[in-house]
DNA sequence: TCTGGGGTCCTACATCGT
DNA sequence: TCTGACGATGTAGGACCC
C-alpha cells in the first residue's frame, strides 16, 4: 500500500520587481536594473516642450552611499554578478552603470494579486508563499492523468497557467511539477527564466542528487557550513550520509528531515488557508544610535514605529496579546524582548508604553543600528471583544455570587 | 563598503500548577 | 512535607525564507 500520486505545481515570477518595474519604464528593458535603497532615487519625469513626450532620467548605481540593499536584480545585473539582498555599495562596484529604482511595493501588491487570482481560475488550490511564489495543488486537476504521471498532460496544464499568467501581468514565471512541494520547488529553480521542469520520484538520482544542500528549502547559511565541513558536498552525498552521522552534528530531529528531504521526501500539504501570526514594524537609522546619547532621536523613531504598527493592527483587524522589542547593535548581534499583556490591545500608546519596559530589560551601552517593534499572539478584534464582553459577563456572575454567598 | 524589512518555525530554558 | 514528573505557557535566540 503506498501512498496516491500527488502533482504538486511551484510557481515563482521571474525577477519579479525589477520586471514590474520594467513594465512601468519599458525603456530600460534589456539594460541592468537594481530595486532597492530608499526613495532617494525616484526617477525624474523630463517632459519635452516640444513634443509633449515625457521621458525618465534615471539614477545609477555609480557612487550609491548608503545602508541600502538590492531587492531584486533583473537578469542582465545577475550578469554583473548583483543579486538580491547584496548592499548597494557593493553592487555599486560591480556594476556602476545598472539603473536604480525605489521599491514600489503597492505596484509589486497589485501584480502579486493579479497573478494569483489567474492561476486559481485554472487550479482553486493555492498556497501562498509570500509576494512571488505560490505552491499549486494539481492533482485535481489532472486526476485522470494523476496516476500515470503523465507528463504531456502535466505539460499542457502547466502551459496554461503560464499563458494565464503572462495573459494577466505581461509578467513571465518559471513552473516545477513534482510529486511534492520540495522537488516542485527544487524543479521550479532548475530552468528560470519562463522555465517549465517536470519531476517525478525517479528523477531524483539524476537531477537533485548532483545540487548543493543549499538547494534544498531550509538548508540555509548556517547548515550549509556544517555541510560543507563534514565533506558532504551535493544533496546525493547527504542521501549516502548514515543518519547517525547526521544525528552527531545536527540533533535528532534535524537529521531525519535531512535525511527525508535529500530523498527527495516530503508528505507537507497545501495550506491554502492562514491566519497572520505576527505583525512587526522595524527600520534601520541612517547612522548608529547611542540609547543614552541620542535619547530624543531614538525615542521619536521608537514612537513612530509603535504608531505604525498600532495602524497595521487597525488595518488588518488584529489585537496583540504579546509585545516585542527588537535592538540590532552595531555588531550585528540581536536582542528580543517580549511581554505578554492580560487585554489584548491594537493601542499605540500602550504598545509604546510596553515595548518601552521591554527596552529597559535590554542591553543600552552599545550603539543601535535597527529598532524594531512587533505584535504576536494576535486574535481577530471581533473575536477579542467577544472574548471581553463573556469576561464582563463571567466578572458580572462572579460578583452576584459573592454577594449572595454562592460556592 | 558590511549586511533591509517583513515574516515563520524551531529549540532551549524557566516557571508554575498539579 | 519533600521530591519528581509532566504539561502548559512564556521568553529569548537562532535559522531560514521572500
Amino acid at each position: 500500500m503506498h501512498e496516491p500520486v500527488r502533482i504538486i505545481a511551484h510557481l515563482d515570477m521571474d525577477a519579479f520587481f525589477a520586471s514590474v518595474e520594467l513594465l512601468r519604464y519599458p525603456e530600460l528593458r534589456g539594460r541592468p536594473v537594481v530595486v532597492g535603497g530608499g526613495r532617494r532615487h525616484q526617477p525624474e519625469d523630463i517632459l519635452d516642450p516640444v513634443t509633449g513626450i515625457t521621458t525618465h532620467r534615471f539614477a545609477t548605481l555609480a557612487g550609491y552611499v548608503g545602508r541600502g540593499v538590492a531587492t531584486t536584480a533583473s537578469y542582465e545585473a545577475r550578469e554583473f554578478g548583483v543579486h538580491s539582498a547584496m548592499g548597494l555599495m557593493k553592487a555599486a562596484k560591480l556594476a556602476p552603470q545598472a539603473i536604480l529604482l525605489p521599491s514600489d511595493f503597492d505596484a509589486y501588491r497589485e501584480q502579486s494579486q493579479r497573478f494569483k487570482a489567474a492561476v486559481r481560475t485554472i487550479a482553486p488550490a493555492v498556497e501562498d508563499r509570500g509576494i512571488d511564489e505560490i505552491y499549486i495543488d494539481l492533482t485535481e486537476v489532472v486526476a485522470e492523468h494523476a496516476a500515470t504521471f503523465d507528463r504531456e498532460a502535466i505539460r499542457r496544464i502547466a502551459n496554461a497557467i503560464k499563458a494565464a499568467v503572462g495573459a494577466a501581468t505581461n509578467l513571465s514565471c518559471s513552473i516545477g511539477i513534482a510529486p511534492n512541494k520540495l522537488l516542485a520547488k527544487i524543479a521550479s529553480d532548475l530552468e528560470k527564466p519562463d522555465g517549465l521542469v517536470i519531476l517525478e520520484a525517479s528523477d531524483v538520482p539524476a537531477r537533485i542528487w548532483p545540487l548543493a544542500p543549499k538547494k534544498i528549502n531550509g538548508i540555509g547559511p548556517k547548515a550549509s557550513a556544517r555541510l560543507t565541513e563534514m565533506g558532504i558536498a551535493t544533496i546525493g552525498a547527504l542521501a549516502a550520509t548514515p543518519l547517525a552521522t547526521l544525528g552527531d552534528r545536527f540533533g535528532p530531529n534535524t537529521a531525519r528531515w535531512m535525511h527525508e528531504v535529500a530523498h527527495g521526501r516530503d508528505q507537507r500539504g497545501i495550506a491554502t488557508h492562514s491566519e497572520t501570526k505576527s505583525i512587526s514594524r522595524e527600520t534601520t537609522f541612517e547612522h548608529d544610535l547611542h540609547a543614552i546619547r541620542d535619547r530624543a532621536a531614538l525615542s521619536e523613531i521608537f514612537t513612530a514605529l509603535c504608531e505604525k504598527l498600532a495602524g497595521d493592527l487597525l488595518r488588518k483587524g488584529y489585537v496583540a496579546r504579546n509585545i516585542g522589542l527588537k535592538l540590532r547593535y552595531d555588531d550585528f548581534t540581536i536582542a528580543t524582548r517580549a511581554t505578554t499583556l492580560v487585554t489584548p490591545t491594537q493601542d499605540a500608546q500602550v504598545i509604546r508604553r510596553v515595548a518601552g519596559e521591554c527596552a529597559r530589560r535590554a542591553p543600552l551601552d552599545r550603539r543601535i543600528r535597527l529598532l524594531g517593534v512587533r505584535a504576536g499572539t494576535l486574535m481577530r478584534v471581533e473575536h477579542a471583544a467577544a472574548l471581553s464582553a463573556e469576561d464582563d459577563q463571567r466578572r458580572t456572575r462572579d460578583l452576584f455570587d459573592e454577594e449572595l454567598d454562592l460556592p
